[in-house]
DNA sequence: CAAATAGTTCAAGAAATATTGAACATTGCG
DNA sequence: CGCAATGTTCAATATTTCTTGAACTATTTG
């Protein structure tokens, strides 16, 4: 279990690897539901995608997402906690990430995204 | 040499396939080229694009391009005349497009995507 | 310390994609 | 008609990407 997980900076983030990450059906729903919950709780866990594939293939994942840009890990204790790379991303390709986000949306039933309104803890 | 193309109506068309055309390197220069060049030359042929692949190979990703419905294929003569379908595109993922275009725009040099300035016929 | 929890790593296999080249089809032109 | 030009098709191969499971590592908890 590396402690030090290598991310690109702000300017490394790659056009064609975004897209690439986007056009993946788990990847997208990661990215969405990280998108759609990061108001509630800011971070998410790998635990938390579970449901999606097996662990060691969401770990796959969620380092294609990590070298993209897409995402932030950090580790705290045996837990990794993620969030978007919001910021980084809208500065580098401006309206990029809300336009897949809201083509997601109004997707959501065709992708079978999950419906996240208010999950009130 | 088929005579029907068949081409997806603006509803059958898919955020996955859409990302995933725009993640390959080629299709993402055609699509740039296309869009580019649109304002001056309507539609562009498959021989415009020699320079990226072979031909049978380019046929390859016209297919996977127009069977997302990025662009619309018709038979002229021997040619194939190509045109983004933007309008559809517009329509089914607002802003999607654009925000692409413009990230590569950005990103043209690291992308090596052509230099399309006043090409005056 | 032992057990449980959370996730990683690695290797193998499955599946999807991309690339090539040779043969073929259509159309335009002399 | 016959030849050149423009693409397509198909089959084979190469390459990449995804998925799985077993073994492992690190951390927390009792």
């Amino acid at each position: 279990m590396s402690r030090i997980l290598p991310h690109p900076t702000r300017e490394q983030i790659e056009l064609p690897a975004v897209m690439d990450c986007l056009s993946d059906p788990i990847r997208l729903e990661i990215v969405y539901t990280l998108a759609k919950r990061e108001k509630e709780v800011g971070e998410l866990r790998c635990g938390d995608f579970c449901g999606l594939s097996g662990k060691s293939n969401l770990t796959y994942h969620f380092a294609k997402l990590r070298e993209a840009g897409l995402m932030e890990t950090r580790a705290v204790g045996t837990a990794r906690l993620m969030k978007l790379r919001r910021e980084d991303l809208e500065t580098r390709f401006p309206g990029l990430l809300d336009a897949v986000l809201a083509a997601a949306e109004r997707d959501a039933e065709r992708l079978q995204l999950p419906v996240l309104e208010f999950t009130e803890a």
